[in-house]
DNA sequence: GAATGCAATTCGACAATGTCGAATATCCTC
DNA sequence: GAGGATATTCGACATTGTCGAATTGCATTC
């Protein structure tokens, strides 16, 4: 890792937290001196991916990376192949849908469709949530046990009263999970939101992303029409991905719950 | 600047332009040591700026960039303020509107209405613009001569048959922009697409963005009733910031076309 | 199924490069 | 108008990134 590119990183990275931030401030929040975080925001503002709050000296992130952003979805394989797929999902079921990607311990909606009810909805791509409070992220774990184990160390954050926080019972879930092929959350990420979610698998039946079904709490549990609906999706995009089988197999035995001697 | 970040900035550029490359590509692409490029890319990808191509071992930009553009698009104070009223104008004109800042020699897009028709149309936030080819594009050069004369400097790049690639003639309208406070782009982005664009100013006087309404070229020239409208939106918005006077005053005696003796 | 070629990755020595502290400039507050 | 706080500039030092060569890994061909 190379010293000056991981700063910068934490640079950005720091400016996503806290939305604007002065130089002092920045160089007490990652314990390096002022010149050096100057030399380092001045180099990534000479690229457009830090700016300076208008007036202001502060510094906020920067234009850049709505364009880079905008080539990264458009880069996705997944996302262009799914899209359709999941807008019929939405018709079928009237609820909305999600297709989520794995980044550290998050999982990023890279694309959304809104429920087809005709009400304003907030869009939700680009937002993140953490992965063991996702019906998502469970999947994804399910099926990356190195993931899930690393994880599973640390302390999980707690969003509602409901989300899982005890690494023992979100173990046990995600093993579950690898032999159904389905994963689901019942208002751990929002309060009065559930959702159900499903893997995807490329060629080489590795999972890369996860499709979901946003089930209001008052309706749960779905109906199976609905996770009829999301298995034919998330296999008829694996399909489309070149997946030759769906479910894709269980990984290694699961994690931890009963250790190997 | 800094080297690496330099470095590693234009790694990232390379991947916008050309969505998969691998070490060696880029190598050649950068003009340097393939195992300099590697390292780079190791570093960003260990912040999930850069991922691998799944399966393969090609690289590509990463989803951190999303969460970052994210928060990008919800710290810009002016977008926040100006959504309800591009919203409200583009119900009341009954076209797609857009809001744009500026990035070197771009308009980023970061803020899109569709036309209220309801037809299918693409979103457009995170689109960028050749500057000179804009509407909004114009309104910003028109108000920072600075920015200006350095681009009319550069070769302008065609993107239809109508898009003005001679200096002179942007120069001659730049200038006529700043007495109006309106500009105008016909066919020159898009071939069926003109639009019209208005500054958006902050308390301090500084041109920060624009508005503009996009009018169908079958369309074209756009109703005065448009017009006003555009003006009037791009007045409140300004107000809103805390502007003081609308349209801004114009810059120092505009670029080149009377060089000063 | 072995062999060939290409591309990604690892390694270590060198010196170019980024880092840091102090000095200066600039902005805002009182 | 003065004081404090913050951003910015500068130059010397040694840490750090860079580079070429060697290694590993993958895919394709024969």
């Amino acid at each position: 890792m190379i010293q000056a590119i991981d700063r910068a990183a934490k640079v950005l990275a720091s400016l996503q937290g806290a939305r604007h931030l002065g130089i002092t401030e920045l160089s007490a929040e990652l314990g390096l001196p002022v010149s050096t975080v100057h030399g380092i925001v001045k180099s990534l503002q000479g690229h457009g991916l830090v700016a300076q709050e208008p007036g202001g000296s502060r510094y906020m992130l920067g234009p850049a990376l709505l364009k880079l952003s905008n080539v990264y979805l458009d880069t996705l394989d997944v996302r262009a192949r799914a899209m359709r797929w999941t807008l019929e999902l939405a018709r079928r079921t009237g609820l909305s849908t999600r297709l989520g990607v794995q980044l550290f311990d998050e999982i990023i909606i890279i694309h959304h469709n809104q429920r087809p009810d005709g009400s304003q909805q907030m869009p939700e791509t680009g937002l993140s949530i953490p992965a063991h409070a996702s019906a998502m992220g469970k999947v994804l774990l399910a099926y990356s046990p190195e993931y899930a184990s690393g994880l599973l160390g640390r302390p999980l954050r707690s969003l509602t009263g409901a989300t899982i926080t005890d690494p023992a019972r979100l173990a046990i879930q995600l093993a579950s999970i690898a032999d159904y092929g389905i994963a689901t959350e019942e208002d751990e990420a929002v309060l009065g939101e559930s959702s159900v979610a499903a893997p995807v698998v490329d060629t080489r039946g590795t999972v890369i992303a996860a499709v979901a079904v946003v089930v209001p709490s008052s309706e749960w549990p779905p109906e199976s029409s609905v996770l009829n609906g999301l298995r034919e999706t998330a296999r008829n995009i694996s399909r489309e991905l070149g997946a030759s089988t769906w479910p894709p197999r269980a990984p290694r035995p699961a994690v931890a719950v009963h250790p190997e001697s």
